[in-house]
RNA sequence: GGUGGAGUGGCCGAGAGGCGAGGCAACGGCCUGCAAAGCCGUGUACACGGGUUCAAAUCCCGUCUCCACCUCCA
């Protein structure tokens, strides 16, 4: 069985098949750092992270595109309200949202392609409309003239042109042909930040940049497209449009992400219910984050709340906790998939349904763990690690390790060693009060204590 | 008004005609000096009303509720 994804394109599910066999060319919508990442742009980070590595498992060669937006309105106001440049804003939050992707584990994209480096490929992009007359300059600005594609416009998102209204993305309305047309390039206005183009000078449209982009590093015709659902309409559909109209293929599977919400409502900052990751950071570490994130379905709406949080904790832990436990008897066997778990990841990416089959291994884990069988231990670890490794949640990954905790480590494992010998000659000897006592000096020291088949362990006490 | 989703046990969250996904929590048991961790067991859930069928959470019709997008959005 091969691989199979929700495409919005045909609103349904299709067997993949890349363009190239073995190569796959995916570009994701990346920010618009226009602030710092919240809680749903990380679940998107996520989200494409799995299916990248999905990709790469599968053996394919990924290239991965994720665009910066790194100019548009509100980079540009908010960078007047601070009385900065509008390139700090783009630079400072593009920093911030890779700083969080990279603490969740993404792996970095084959490219990062910034929208303010690529006007000469929309300049060439917008010449090409032109001449196929599907676009025209007026006012300032170059519109894309939407009843020169009629036909086709509002194919993604299964709209009729006639129930469209007004793009609304300029001040010159008056100047386009049809209200609904949208802005490929912005005229420039004092202050704001402008390149020099046949047209005059200006910025990027929201949208155009995608196209120029992902055609650059992906060809005119790629794999896959990728974004949040709230992304269908307008962006994604007037990047097929514009793409299209200019005699590209442009992607072949539209892949939509669903959004996050938290407590039963939309994250804005007028509710004040935005979810930073240093909120999160505070309830959960980096791992434990990153399994919540991927637990549900990526096209489903996902809740956001601090129980649900917590019993991704929990169930994190109960993974990391055999890991950890079975790596200190047994070195890990083949990093072998089981089926099922391939089939749920083939089928559109079914994470929860592969994660019962990690949790279910987990369980003959521990039981092979309990009953002192090793070679089986050693198996069911690769198992585990490698099912683990594909959603980028492998506990043993050098990605989750804290530098500080590692070079302290030999020297706690000392003292602790020391308490613990004394707390088994206690034992020995019947002497529980005193044992007990031991233990209970370490709790309050932070330091859990488990008797084991083999002897006392120890694991550092969590929140 | 247009388009697309959703409603599943105390909670999260899959599934999509017939064997109770998985996790969290709870309760009982095993193990343990006691714990912790783990293992075993315990639940007759699918918004509501009809219908189709030998069989419906799943298909059909109707109803209710919620959400997203319809040119800021991941």
């Amino acid at each position: 069985m091969s691989l199979r994804l929700y495409d919005t394109g045909t609103r349904s599910v299709r067997t993949f098949e890349p363009l190239e066999e073995g190569r796959v060319g995916m570009y994701v919508c990346g920010a618009t750092p226009q602030a710092a990442p919240h809680i749903g742009h990380l679940r998107s980070g996520v989200i494409y992270d799995v299916l990248l590595r999905w990709l790469r498992r599968s053996g394919y060669t990924v290239t991965f595109a994720r665009n910066v937006t790194d100019v548009d309105d509100k980079i540009i106001a908010v960078a007047a309200d601070a009385g900065v440049p509008w390139f700090a804003i783009a630079e400072g939050n593009q920093r911030v949202f890779n700083q969080g992707y990279d603490l969740l584990g993404c792996l970095p994209p084959t490219i990062e392609p910034r929208a303010t480096g690529h006007v000469p490929e929309m300049i060439v992009l917008i010449r090409r409309l032109i001449e196929n007359g599907h676009a025209y300059a007026a006012g300032g600005d170059v519109y894309f003239d939407v009843r020169s594609w009629a036909d086709r416009y509002g194919s993604l998102s299964n709209q009729r042109l006639e129930n469209m209204r007004s793009a609304g993305d300029t001040p010159n309305e008056d100047a386009k042909r049809d209200p609904r047309d949208f802005t490929l390039w912005k005229g420039a206005k004092p202050g704001e930040p402008s390149w020099e183009t046949p047209w005059g000078e200006g910025r990027p449209g929201w949208h155009l940049e995608c196209s120029a982009m992902a055609t650059k590093y992906l060809g005119p015709t790629f794999d896959i497209h990728g974004g949040g659902v709230d992304l269908i309409f307008p962006h994604h559909e007037n990047e097929i449009a514009q793409s299209r109209a200019a005699g590209d293929e442009f992607a072949r599977y539209w892949l939509h992400n669903g959004l996050l919400t938290v407590d039963g409502e939309k994250m804005s900052k007028s509710v004040g219910n935005v979810v930073l990751l240093p909120d999160l950071l505070g309830k959960a570490r980096p791992a434990e984050i990153r399994y919540y994130l991927a637990s549900a379905h990526y096209r489903s709406l996902m809740d956001y709340t601090d129980a649900a949080l917590a019993e991704a904790v929990s169930a994190y832990q109960r993974i990391e906790g055999f890991v950890t436990r079975a790596a200190e008897v047994a070195p890990a066997g083949p990093w072998s998939l089981p089926a099922a778990f391939v089939s749920a990841m083939d089928d559109d990416l079914g994470v929860p349904q592969a994660l019962a089959t990690l949790h279910e291994t987990v369980r003959e884990g521990n039981s092979a763990l309990a009953s002192g069988d090793h070679a089986a231990v050693s198996a069911l670890l690769g198992s585990v690690r490698a099912m683990a490794d594909v959603l980028g949640l492998d506990p043993l990954a050098p990605q989750w390790n804290t530098a500080g905790a590692d070079d302290l480590r030999p020297v706690v494992d000392a003292l602790v060693a020391v308490a613990l010998e004394q707390r088994q000659a206690a034992r020995a000897r019947k002497d529980y009060a005193a044992a007990d006592a031991i233990r209970d000096g370490l709790i309050n020291a932070g330091i859990m204590v488990e008797d084991t088949a083999h002897g006392p362990r120890w694991e550092l006490k969590r929140d």
